[in-house]
RNA sequence: GGGCCUGUAGCUCAGGCGGUUAGAGCGCAGUCCUGAUAAGACUGAGGUCGUUGGUUCGAGUCCAUCCAGGCCCA
């Protein structure tokens, strides 16, 4: 008895063929063998790009998964050797917010009264909370990464990496403290990341829009001003007013002196940008034209001067190494600067400046060394002796408006709608407020971040120099410090005594400091505050502290390289064996300013090299409509819905197939459940057809002869485009394409299910088993093993499936697993160019063919005596004789002949076509298709034997039904019961043979059938037939 | 306001260097085929290839403008 192929059903449940094989894997620890066993391979680093488990994971999540998987695995494949470490993302503010939100509370203070160190244990325990279904969704899709031994963010040892790379960077000057103008949230009084002040913008917000009148104390060309003259400014924040200390013009653009009256009826003067004319509510003349540059330099009043309401006065002065410091100051001036920031394109041309909160003002006053006035809290409160003190800043917008238009100073307000952040959290207008942080000094090394960049493969291309490109060159330094709790804290201590910093990078190098055993330290915040040590400063009192700060948790990812090895405290040849940099990575298109950038800045720094090599950056998935997932909108699809209905493979190839990576793509069952149907099923029907059959005939692969050759027209016509798919396979996915790989894939399956079986069927069928018949089984079985394996990173569970059943059952000594295998490498010499033409014609004249047929009714059951082709060119006209054959069983025709000679039938076809293109006519008994040149005529005479012949046919279809609906084997053999007219007798008769062999039936028999057959009565081409099927015990 | 991307059939997407009559799948209506198929074939309806200009003998394709949508940033 010879081996058999497995049964497989046309009924295939993907979903327990995933679980099966997920067991399968288990039980040959095939994942960690995929690298284990093949220690000389060259490495191949995938880096994982961590997610945070404080919820359950998403369909965008699957996505960015599949796509690091099928590119490792086809590396494997390939022979390398992949490392692909898991990894956890475990701080940050996201995770603070929501034991804040179970916790009931939402500011700092609340959270100091709750105490940092329970804080921070329940942050702790939440971001591994959902680690379970992140575990079992990754094994589910069949991402293979090490989830054994991931790296996290919080341990330890990463922290102290963090640790050694930050005071690396102290050394060398590039982490520093500065003042800046950045988002605060008054109510939560701290920063906001950028990635969160992109959380909380609002369209469409309402602000007050105020024209202010500021008294100019000089007038153009240095001149005492002889009536009351205005410089007009525009805001939007009125509250900052009492802060300013500048105005700020275009010096090349043009302004206007305009006369006018103010409501006391007085001629008053006002200058603004000519642009901007338009923003004047009543009559005017224009007095004066001027360059903005005649402008700078004029000095004016102060609406609010600082030193009668009591807010602190500071000045920017010239500092060492041009640097600026901020000094205390008892009185300050005002006057008109330039800018270049300045627009034309609303307001009027002048800015307001506050250096004390806009990050653009605090530059403007470093440069021109303007003062800072500082009236308001980190609450957002007014101090001083304003009439408007004690506010929250925006409730004090309106009374700064009636205040100054009481003293006449404003010109003109209204509402305007512009788009603003906003607290994410606590939905508190955010604050642009100017206080000290720390940075990196990332500026330092930008040529150097630009110029690595070039050496990277961004996929979709156009990022590189496009989004990141563009990012880099408008870099500015990281701020990297969050006045928070949860994360890895930054180890700068300083004496609060004399301010003396030290930097400390390891947690040796903190015992030795502090004289204590840190061994068992937990290296967060409040433990680590802990720890401190006296001043070493000459006879300094005062004892060292770390600073509050902990590290934005980007960086804490941007250092994964290094922290995932614990280097340099652990692992020190990841600096030669290949670790650094990655290879591959893959993440969606938000992460261009976070993760991305993080790895690539934090690399730039210290190794002066990039981080990663090829990366793929993924759009965004949206849903059905097209509407970003949302929970708010409630269109959140869960992986798992998708998973149970379809499988793994479908949604994979799905995800892989639909756009390309850097698309947006839009996503719903029903265009997953397409892909199944269209690609997978059909794939698996053909290796279906192909183990009944082989089963049957006793086929194994043994069989095919070492040096086989294909010698069928369809046999070498489908191994030529099997491996040309071969080649373009791989070649897209050397090129990190899995997209078109996949089309071209599913384009194969296509062709090899509606062309190459539908063609071969009879072959397979046929009783003898000659040489034909055998390679048709080789054909058939190389196509399938062949892209078995050709897929197998995009589809590892239907692939793996059918490698064991149609490789590994029958060559014990092959690898278990197809991720084990080499990837298919084409066979040149199979590819040939002209029976791929050939074929190609072939199944365009079939398909006009059935055109020409279904216009003028003829049922391809129906033989017909002849057809009629012209091709395009004469070139193609050679290719007819080769595939005839398989043009004529197609069609069921008995001859072809080339158009042309004494008899063109193309000139009549056209001249009745006339000039409608592609269409079918009707011309001298033909019936004729035509469509860019070509035309395919098929003969409409039906001859009295011909038409035996079609009933012959149908009656063969109907016995083929009978015995389906009876759920007969395909080889039994049976016995047939008809009753029917003359005509249905005769074609029994004489075209016994050919039913009888088509049916399986040993005997026609001209009665009634018996009880025990399986019967039905029917009119068949208008006559009413009763038939019935008999099994007959096998011989 | 700036940067990047996208706009082709009702939906999802193809359309190498500009070149014959712009395609496929799904969906809809109908016809056919089927002893692998949950499939397939054919016909039909459905397109100002986002807009307006320009380059060219010729533009879905190249350039510019505008419009709409998305993402990122200010």
């Amino acid at each position: 008895m010879p081996a058999m192929f497995d049964v497989v059903t046309s009924r295939v449940n993907f979903p327990d063929l995933d679980a099966e094989v997920l067991d399968y894997w288990k039980e040959r620890d095939v994942f960690r063998r995929s690298s284990e066993e093949r220690p000389d391979a060259p490495l191949f680093m995938m880096y994982e790009g961590p997610p945070t488990a404080n919820g359950s994971p998403g369909i965008h999540h699957v996505l960015a998964r599949v796509f690091k998987d099928v590119i490792s695995r086809y590396r494997t494949m390939k022979g390398c050797r992949v490392i692909r470490k898991g990894g956890w993302d475990t701080h940050g503010l996201p995770v603070e917010l929501q034991i804040e939100q179970e916790l009931g509370i939402s500011t700092k203070r609340e959270i100091e009264e709750f105490g940092i160190a329970e804080f921070n244990r329940r942050c702790r325990e939440s971001v591994f909370r959902y680690v379970k279904e992140w575990e079992v969704m990754t094994d589910r899709i069949g991402y293979w990464v090490d989830m054994d031994d991931p790296y996290v963010t919080l341990e330890n040892d990463y922290i102290e990496t963090g640790w050694w790379i930050l005071k690396r960077l102290w050394d060398r000057g590039l982490l520093y403290q500065d003042r800046r103008g950045a988002p605060h949230c008054p109510r939560c009084v701290s920063s906001l990341s950028s990635h969160e002040v992109a959380l909380g913008y609002r369209e469409n917000t309402p602000d007050p829009s105020v024209f202010v009148k500021f008294e100019a104390n000089e007038w153009i060309g240095g001149a005492t001003p002889d009536i009351p003259s205005y410089f007009l400014a525009w805001t939007t924040t009125p509250w900052t007013l009492p802060g300013n200390t500048a105005l700020a013009v275009s010096v090349d653009a043009d302004y206007s002196v305009v006369e006018t009256t103010d409501d006391n009826g007085q001629t008053i003067r006002m200058a603004l940008a000519t642009a901007l004319l338009e923003v004047l509510t009543g009559d005017y003349t224009v007095a004066q034209e001027v360059k903005g540059s005649e402008l700078v330099g004029l000095s004016y009043r102060p609406l609010y001067d600082a030193t009668r309401y009591g807010a602190p006065i500071r000045q920017f002065v010239a500092g060492v190494d041009g640097q600026t410091a901020l000094e205390d100051a008892e009185s300050y001036s005002t006057r008109v600067v330039s800018a270049d920031f300045v627009s034309m394109d609303d307001g009027s041309g002048i800015v307001h400046i506050a250096p004390a909160f806009g990050d653009e003002d605090l530059g403007l006053g470093r440069e021109h060394q303007l003062a800072f006035v500082q009236p308001v809290d980190l609450q957002g409160i007014i101090t001083g002796s304003y009439p408007f003190a004690g506010k929250f800043v925006k409730d004090a917008d309106p009374e700064i408006a009636a205040d100054l238009t009481e003293r006449g100073l404003l010109y003109h307000q209204g509402i305007y709608r512009h788009t603003y952040p906003f607290c994410w959290r606590c939905d508190t207008p955010l604050l642009y407020y100017a206080k000290t942080s720390w940075y990196i000094r990332t500026t330092a090394v930008k040529d150097q971040l630009v110029g690595n960049n070039s050496r990277i493969n961004w996929y979709p291309e156009h990022i590189r120099e496009g989004r990141f490109g563009e990012w880099l060159r408008n870099n500015v330094d990281w701020a990297i410090s969050r006045e928070r709790y949860w994360g890895t804290p930054i180890p700068i201590w300083q004496c609060d005594h004399c301010g003396a910093m030290d930097c400390v990078g390891g947690v040796k190098e903190l015992a030795e400091r502090s004289g204590e055993d840190l061994d068992d330290l937990d290296l967060h915040r409040p433990y680590v505050d802990d720890v401190t040590w006296p001043c070493s400063s000459d006879s300094c009192p005062g004892a060292l502290r770390r600073i509050p700060e902990v590290m934005d948790c980007w960086f804490d990812s941007g250092m994964m390289p290094l922290a995932q090895w614990h280097y340099p405290f652990e692992n020190r040849e990841i600096e030669q064996d290949g670790r650094l940099p990655a290879d591959y990575i893959c993440e969606a298109v938000d992460q261009t300013r976070g993760w991305f950038y993080s790895l690539h800045a934090l690399s730039t720094l210290m190794q002066d090299d990039i981080a990663y090599r090829n990366v793929i950056c993924l759009g965004l998935i949206l849903d059905g409509r097209g509407r970003k997932m949302s929970k708010r909108l409630g269109n959140i699809v869960e992986p798992d819905s998708i998973l149970d209905a379809h499988g793994a493979d479908a949604l994979r190839w799905y995800l892989f197939t639909a756009s390309h990576p850097g698309e947006p793509r839009r996503f719903s069952d029903r265009l997953v459940q397409q892909t199944l149907r269209q690609v997978l099923l059909t794939l698996w029907n053909v290796y279906s057809f192909f183990t009944n059959y082989a089963n049957i005939d006793e086929f194994e692969p043994s069989q095919i002869p070492g040096d086989w050759r294909p010698e069928a027209e369809l046999d070498r016509w489908v191994l030529a485009e099997l491996n040309q798919l071969v080649q373009v396979v791989d070649g897209h996915l050397d090129n990190y394409n899995p997209t078109d790989a996949g089309r071209r894939i599913a384009e194969f399956i296509d062709v090899l299910s509606n062309w190459y079986v539908r063609r071969s069927r009879r072959r397979f069928w046929k009783s003898e088993a000659d040489a034909d018949k055998m390679g048709a089984y080789a054909t058939l079985y190389t196509c399938l093993t062949t892209v078995a394996r050709l897929m197998a990173p995009l589809a590892p569970f239907v692939s793996e499936q059918m490698y064991r059943n149609l490789e590994l059952k029958f060559n014990p000594d092959a690898p278990d697993s197809v991720h084990l295998t080499d990837y298919p490498v084409a066979d040149p010499s199979l590819i040939d160019e002209t029976i791929m033409d050939a074929t190609r014609l072939a199944i365009r004249v079939s398909s006009m063919g059935r055109a020409a047929r279904s216009k003028a009714g003829l049922k391809v059951r129906q033989p017909l005596a002849s057809v009629v082709v012209r091709t395009r060119t004469p070139d193609e006209a050679k290719y007819l004789d080769w595939v005839a054959e398989q043009i004529l069983e197609e069609l069921n025709i008995k001859s072809l002949r080339a158009d042309g000679g004494e008899q063109d039938l193309y000139s009549q076809v056209q001249s009745a076509a006339g000039d409608d293109g592609d269409s079918v006519v009707s011309v001298d008994g033909y019936s004729a298709a035509l469509e860019a040149g070509y035309m395919v005529a098929v003969d409409a005479t039906i001859t009295p034997e011909l038409a035996d012949e079609g009933l012959a046919r149908e009656l063969a279809h109907r016995i083929q039904n009978l015995r389906k609906g009876a759920r007969f084997e395909i080889t039994d053999h049976i016995v047939t019961y008809y009753q029917g007219p003359d005509d249905v007798a005769r074609v029994m008769t004489t075209h016994g043979d050919y039913i009888k062999q088509e049916t399986l039936s040993e005997s026609l028999l001209p009665q009634l059938p018996v009880d025990e057959a399986h019967a039905e009565t029917a009119k068949v081409e208008g006559m009413e037939v009763t038939l019935g099927v008999q099994r007959v015990a096998s011989g």
